[in-house]
DNA sequence: ATTTCGGTGTTTACAATATAAACATTACTC
DNA sequence: GAGTAATGTTTATATTGTAAACACCGAAAT
């Protein structure tokens, strides 16, 4: 078995090194993070990950799919709790994603960092990692159907609006928007602006 | 002297090095830099590097520098050549910014990579780093006095805007984007429907 | 001009890390 | 119960960042 759920020696070693992995990263960022630290908070030594994972690329693209996963199930839990209006599904799940982004930085970067998803990750992992924008595809096109979102290519308008998004919260994540409001406003009023400001795009009123 | 004219030995070792780690950087991307490999391009022993930066931070830091350098220069000489037209020196100068961004992935991802620049960038850097920001929120409020974009803060809009043109580029040059629209459209037309989307949200057509 | 000295570069050394290889152990199969 | 593959450990090696000691050289002071 490959699979995560075979108990050996450890019990789930693999499970235990991407949660080791997690919280490392939460604590020291992605720079801090190293095998032989992910091992030993593990319990086991410097060289067991590698019965796990070929190497530190594949134990990373462990984690971020594994952030991904967490990223859906706040999402869709979000969604779940928003009723049945479509669009504010839409919105609660958004608010979810951000929530996320913004709770954690360091994970939601190593989510996002560079190609290594490009270079290593496997077709699995990168249709785990656009499944909440697909999602948003779907949930635009049902919105038109409706008529409650101004029509358009619903692929389209779901770039423009991960891009607004992934943007926001990773310029804002790496602190680089707060000087340009100072004190004008607040954390929170700017991230409502931008939202409103994509819904406006959207051709609805925010709900 | 602690500026770069000084030429000593070497000439201008520091400068040297800056130019060999965008070279590395670009060629073998962010991880690929080392500082042996920097020194050894420039000619030096591994340790030299130490004379001019601190540490590997450091040196990073000073090509980030360099960088924002560049592409203020980019955007600086696409308004210059866009006429007197604000609206157009606006759209000429951000078309200049994707241009940088698309055109030098692995640079355009260390310049914004993490919070290297939260953590160790010093004041001017971070004012460098934020200066075409700030430029684009003078752009909008001249053109919203000449009536040709929609009255709002502009440090708001320009918040969103580059939000989305960041988080653009981020995500093109990381791959993330085309497997949503697949062969419907080439690239250059996605990238022209964000760009026009941003227009439609300062309520202006797109020149 | 000679001396002196700070700035610059080199050599050597060391610690942390990723990773390979050889070895050890244990759980599951027969 | 023996055999085997999966799992973990120990040992070893190459790469890398960085410190320390040393060497050189250009300019400033005398």
């Amino acid at each position: 078995m490959t699979t995560a759920k075979a108990a050996y020696h450890h019990g789930d070693l693999r499970t235990a090194l991407i949660e080791a992995a997690l919280a490392i990263i939460d604590e020291l960022g992605p720079q801090g993070l190293t095998i032989r630290k992910v091992a030993h908070r593990a319990g086991v030594s410097h060289a067991a990950p590698y019965r796990h994972f070929p190497d530190k690329d594949d134990l990373i693209l462990a984690v971020v799919e594994r952030g991904f996963e967490l990223l859906d199930e706040e999402m869709e839990r979000a969604r779940s709790e928003a009723g049945s209006d479509p669009l504010a599904q839409f919105a609660s799940s958004g608010e979810a994603y951000l929530n996320f982004a913004m709770g954690y930085p360091a994970y939601y970067r190593v989510m996002f960092s560079g190609d290594l998803l490009a270079r290593k990750g496997n077709e699995a992992l990168r249709h785990t990692s656009a499944s909440s924008f697909v999602r948003m595809i779907d949930d635009l096109r049902m919105a038109q159907d409706m008529g409650i979102v101004r029509p358009g290519d619903p692929t389209l308008q779901a770039i423009s609006i991960v891009s607004t998004v992934h943007g926001f919260v990773s310029l804002a994540n790496d602190n680089r928007l707060h000087h340009l409001y100072g004190e004008k406003y607040t954390d929170q009023q700017v991230r409502d602006f931008v939202l409103t400001a994509i819904f406006e795009g959207l051709g609805v009123d925010q709900p």
